[in-house]
DNA sequence: TGATATACATTCATGAATGTATGTATAAGT
DNA sequence: ACTTATACATACATTCATGAATGTATATCA
């Protein structure tokens, strides 16, 4: 095989990202080889190494794609929340993605528990990180303060605690969503695990948490409106 | 060097139990190899090899080890909580060793950010993982069913939300505090993470949440007692 | 007190992943 | 039409972790 058009190296590019999250997904990081990728896409380890220098380099990009990716489809932007509701959905979007792409699951997935974060890959990937992670407290922040918002919150309300709370009841939450993922969870634990968490729901989860959690800070007659 | 007594050696098994956390939780499991772990203590591979089979089954006998020590400083048994109160200490108190504990933390810290979780090394620990994960949600489950909890909560409360946002929560809060502990996080990353969680607490963060959680559940009357 | 199992150290063979160097056919530019 | 850069494939050299095999000194036990 030889040479091809730019626009098919864009699109192999791609494919090896692809292939390189699913491989990640499965196996993990560190256990999938450059060799891997490459026979899944029917190509050498030359043609990866063509796109990208080394693994870490890889991480790199496949985490800027695939976090970009997820951005485009959630489509909900900070300054857009201007309501509880709104923020309400921009909740249950989130994990409606999280539950309904297979991609952005995959990555989610990779990024929780097939990925050591050694100290030498998040020099590689920590400017891309730092992007990524500075956001949703910082967002979350503007959003309480956002009138239509923060009128309706109870007076004496800690709004850093309620911040936290609610960040740390996502994350928790996308937590234990993915590790008993279908499709990518490990299947004889499946069977073990207890009936709770064998039908997860993560966007009634994420809902119904969102209203019992506000539903401690938002002023009475509100809940009524 | 030559034979040392038995328990001799079930001192240097221990030793290469701990050197295996510490290196675990600053490299990552993959990255950390026999001899790492065999220099950490002045030994060799050989010392390694002779008390355990491979690094599955090394990783299987850490995680036995340092879960059945963790559990044993938490000491709260399940059955002995019997009010709200008790349930609140409970959560501190597990706060408290991951917070204050650096073997405990080092083991949470490397379970959750320094260990790709593929299908065959589940094969190999997945009994002991099972045993450890099943309880948590069963455990809350017994908690409010307790009268003396049971009793203050507002009637028409549905527990399996109540029960899945608290264990969200919670895991959440592990997550986000592991990712910037002291001493273990990424230095570099610590001077760009936003203030908020700069100065994260775990303790005060579980308190906080936990109160601001269930003051939407309890009824009011009890609020106040 | 002698035999044996133990608790390691040392050595070696193997495979596997990485990275680089080189080859090559073709698209793109002139 | 010729050159050159591109998009790979192929081949090779090196490193490195693993695991097994072997060596050895000393507890332990009969």
């Amino acid at each position: 095989m030889a040479r091809k058009t730019k626009e098919d190296a864009q699109v192999t590019r791609a494919s090896v990202l692809v292939a390189a999250l699913d491989l990640f997904s499965e196996k993990g990081y560190s256990r999938t080889t450059f060799d891997d990728i490459a026979k899944k896409i029917g190509m050498t380890r030359g043609a990866v190494y063509w796109h990208f220098d080394n693994k870490p380099a890889l991480l790199a990009a496949l985490i800027e794609y695939f976090h970009e990716r997820k951005e485009q489809m959630i489509g909900v932007r900070v300054p857009d929340i201007h309501t509880v509701d709104e923020l309400r959905n921009a909740f249950i979007t989130h994990a409606r993605i999280v539950t309904e792409d297979a991609v952005t699951r995959k990555f989610e997935f990779f990024m929780s528990f097939q990925m050591e974060w050694s100290e030498e890959l998040l020099t590689e990937t920590h400017k891309k990180l730092n992007e990524i992670r500075k956001n949703p407290l910082e967002a979350f922040r503007q959003c309480f303060q956002t009138p239509g918002i923060a009128r309706r919150l109870r007076p004496g309300i800690d709004l850093d605690r309620l911040i936290l709370t609610l960040a740390a009841f996502w994350v928790g939450s996308c937590k234990m969503y993915l590790g008993r993922c279908p499709g990518l969870d490990f299947g004889h634990r499946a069977e073990t695990d207890i009936e709770l968490l064998t039908g997860f729901d993560l966007m009634s989860a994420v809902a119904g948490g969102f209203d019992l959690i506000m539903s401690a800070v938002l002023k009475k007659e509100c809940i009524d409106e």
